[in-house]
DNA sequence: CTGAAAGCGCTTACAG
DNA sequence: CTGAAAGCGCTTACAG
């Protein structure tokens, strides 16, 4: 075989095929172009030297790094494994790399992070947290790069978004809670700049339709069980008990809900609680729980589309697309 | 400033500063190398231009790509999380490029993966989930690359492993059980080899400690909670109830701690339940979950370690770094 | 310390 | 359909 150190290269190929390296490129890229003998030659030397494309090398050549790079907060932060799932499946199979950063949360790290990936010549950027730096956000609009942010819509997108709206969500929560006679919310708002959106909704609502006034505390993000205890533990302290607790997020509901039941509290006739994000232990949960449903995969296969669509020159669409969510009544609240 | 289409190369920073490319690379890459005062003109020059390096011109040069790709099985599958954020923490501090691909415990899938992977010339390959193909196998053996296995000890390391004996877990298991003296012990085990080691080492121990036969059921991975209750229905039915469950993740063991709370059973004195993985979910339940921790960030910077030593020349070391594991025992069991 | 020049392994007009 | 050749944007001996 080939030697192990130094791979082998698109001229071992041709040269083992007869024929010249655009040819071999050709074969790789562009078969069809090819006599079906020629190409049939060619794949024989490539099969035989066991080739493998170096895609720095074509990426250079070509000024097409078919990598797409996907920027999440945490791994851990499930909300959007779903659409992360999603993406990443339908990049695969249209033969782009994905290329996925961690960035905590922290814009000065998202800034490195962004910074790699256009050293990378990466194609275009999909960012599923928000990018609240302002600096950033021009600087990428200022670079030839597709940016694509999802699971919200901001005002003044950086490029194109697919998500849904935050404040709709805390308006709709408001109203289901009115219609259920819920009289004492308390609102646990993580400090992100979707949950304020979702709280100002909620509270606007709330307060037009003359409700007392909302109690809140807000949360460091990521959130964690132990801040669900913590929550509880405040609550329990609050002179005018609230009747219905509303999270940022499922984990911070089901932390609430553990406690309150260990602490001999009926859910929801005496706590209700509703959650943010529908993931799996939502419904696993006794009692069950009431929730926000986003469509997940359908915002990574709208992102993709949306990817395709710019690939075959379609520059001129709109510039958001919103695909809604639901709220999935379930028992506790 | 510069073209939006055509961003500025090296060449543009070069001409402005009034020196050669050479110098502007070695500005980029080694700037001590160069006098202060040339460094500086370099400095402004990149700055003044807004000058971004294009890393696969820059890859393919050098022949060292500064990338790192790790294979996850999932990203929902949250146990390799610490492990995952320990690397991509660590990678990125080393100027090195994570790339994150999911094989969805797919072989074909992974086969083709490592085929982009190599493409993208990684300099090394971190596999977290069991790599089971020996064709794949083979293949990465003959490769020039370092391929790191985590959270496993192969027999027969494609290169070089992290991890711990998931066969001495089921031991230390069995022994824990017997000790507290459990007599009717019940195994789901994913379908996975490293769970099938586990089983193993649980049912040798428990075998040669004159244990009555030990009841087991294997499970479709990924485990979800839809699982969980399936299984503790099927306990329901067995004539000689199980007084403890074994399961081969803290998701699935969750779930039947929920169903059985639900159905009225005390746990852990009319069910003991044991877990794996002690994720964040396991201390918060109620009652606490008794479970499996292994010390997934420590597996993470290990590698890393690992990988530093390797770039710094350091070829001959053992074949695997043993990082054990230890029983959390709660109140679950 | 700095520069001229070759080369990394591809792709792609261009010509035939 | 195929090939010769230029070029993608860097790095790195080599020489000075």
């Amino acid at each position: 075989m080939n030697d192990i150190r130094s791979r082998a290269t698109l001229e071992d190929v041709a040269a083992l095929a007869k024929v010249s390296t655009a040819t071999v490129s050709r074969f790789l890229n562009n078969p069809g172009a090819l006599t079906a003998s020629t190409a049939e030659r060619v794949r024989e030397a490539v099969e035989a030297i066991d080739y493998v494309p170096n895609l720095l090398a074509g990426g250079l050549a070509s000024k097409r790094s078919r990598i797409i790079a996907t920027l999440v907060p945490s791994i851990a932060e499930s909300i959007f494994n779903d659409t992360i799932e999603a993406m990443v499946g339908a990049l695969t199979e249209d033969g782009y790399m994905p290329l996925l950063g961690l960035t905590k949360s922290n814009d000065a790290h998202m800034g490195e992070l962004i910074d790699t990936i256009l050293a990378r010549q990466a194609e275009a950027l999909i960012l599923t947290g928000q990018l609240t730096d302002v600096f950033t956000r021009e600087r990428l609009r200022r670079v030839q790069i597709t940016v694509i942010e999802t699971w919200g819509l901001p005002d003044d997108p950086i490029d194109v978004a697919v998500g849904f709206s935050h404040r709709a969500v805390g308006e709709e929560i408001a109203r289901f809670i009115l219609d259920r006679g819920y009289r004492r919310p308390f609102l646990v708002v993580p400090d992100s700049q979707r949950s304020g959106l979702r709280r100002s909704g909620f509270v606007d609502v709330w307060n037009a339709a003359g409700g007392a006034k909302v109690t809140e505390l807000s949360m460091p993000v990521p959130s964690c069980f132990s801040q669900g205890r913590l929550v509880f533990r405040r609550m329990l302290e609050m002179q005018r008990r609230p009747d219905v607790v509303i999270c940022g997020s499922d984990m911070l509901a089901q932390a609430i809900m553990i406690e309150a039941s260990a602490a001999g509290l009926r859910i929801p006739d005496d706590l209700a609680v509703i959650g943010f994000g529908n993931l799996a232990v939502a419904a696993a949960m006794r009692p069950t729980m009431t929730t926000i449903d986003v469509d997940g995969t359908r915002i990574g296969r709208e992102a993709v589309a949306l990817l395709r669509r710019r690939a075959a020159g379609n520059e001129s669409e709109s510039r958001s697309i919103d695909v809604g969510f639901r709220i999935i009544a379930r028992e506790s609240a």
